[in-house]
DNA sequence: TTTGCGAATGATAATCGTTCTCATTTGTAT
DNA sequence: ATACAAATGAGAACGATTATCATTCGCAAA
């Protein structure tokens, strides 16, 4: 057991559901979790915990730099765990996996064209939306 | 009056709705307008327009190609005039003002990333959330 | 340990942006 | 002019998220 001491770091109280939620995020092998299907997985595994508090974990987690919030086409939010790395997403058109990649090069043209327009990046995100050239694409059902 | 062949060619009866619509947004200096802000600007100058329609509204034009669809941070959809030429956004965070901006080698990247992963780009955004530097910025109240 | 208090929780209502329903109105081909 | 399908507007319905509030819990002090 060790996440309590994380969340004490992060201010947080070590309660049963933020330390559900954590252990989630980190044996879960989809690394990319809705508020809907973090309430969802908790239920599945006997869980009791509200929807309420779920999103409300999530949000703290978020402030509290152990998540990281990343909003796609679809209205829907997904979280992921913070590695400190950035990275950027290209979501698969046929089974909605979320891959992430990272190019230094776009990385640093950011930098020069925002500073030519006169801008500090706080933040940004680039998402791109393909269609899966590979035949081992699982597509949805 | 030139709008009714544009609404035509695109299959579309003009109706006064989709007129009023359409010459907002070739007539508005802000080129980012929300449903709700056509929606207010519409009711503003007296026209009497349903939200409803505007939603629909603007997705046949999304449709149709006439406009282009955003989704920024907080939740809302923007819309632009489709000029054919494919840009990226970045976003005042003091002002909320939306800026365009086109690079070339941030286009040529995405792509070589995509094919290395195995995917086709069928779409992409790049937002940048970033603080303005100039001392013109208009903050908000 | 037990106790006490403020923080955290869960059920539910409320909110926000958006879409749907349906009766009425409008555009347009005849 | 007429007729009929398409478009509209008012409001209900919706999905995701946030707020409310009474109850429960974590934890620190006694």
């Amino acid at each position: 057991m060790h996440q309590p001491e994380h969340l004490k770091k992060a201010g947080l109280k070590s309660t049963l559901p933020r330390l559900k939620v954590l252990d989630l995020f980190e044996n879960s092998e989809e690394r990319h979790l809705s508020a809907e299907d973090v309430y969802k997985q908790l239920l599945n595994s006997g869980e009791d915990v509200g929807l309420a508090t779920v999103y409300r974990v999530l949000t703290q987690f978020e402030q509290a730099g152990l998540l990281v919030k990343h909003h796609f086409e679809g209205g829907k939010s997904v979280f992921e765990l913070n590695q400190g790395k950035h990275h950027d997403h290209i979501v698969c058109l046929q089974c909605d996996h979320v891959e992430e990649f990272y190019d230094a090069a776009i990385e640093t043209r950011q930098e020069k064209v925002a500073a030519k327009l006169g801008f500090a990046i706080r933040e940004h995100s680039l998402h791109i939306y393909a269609d899966c050239t590979k035949k081992k694409c699982p597509h949805k059902p």
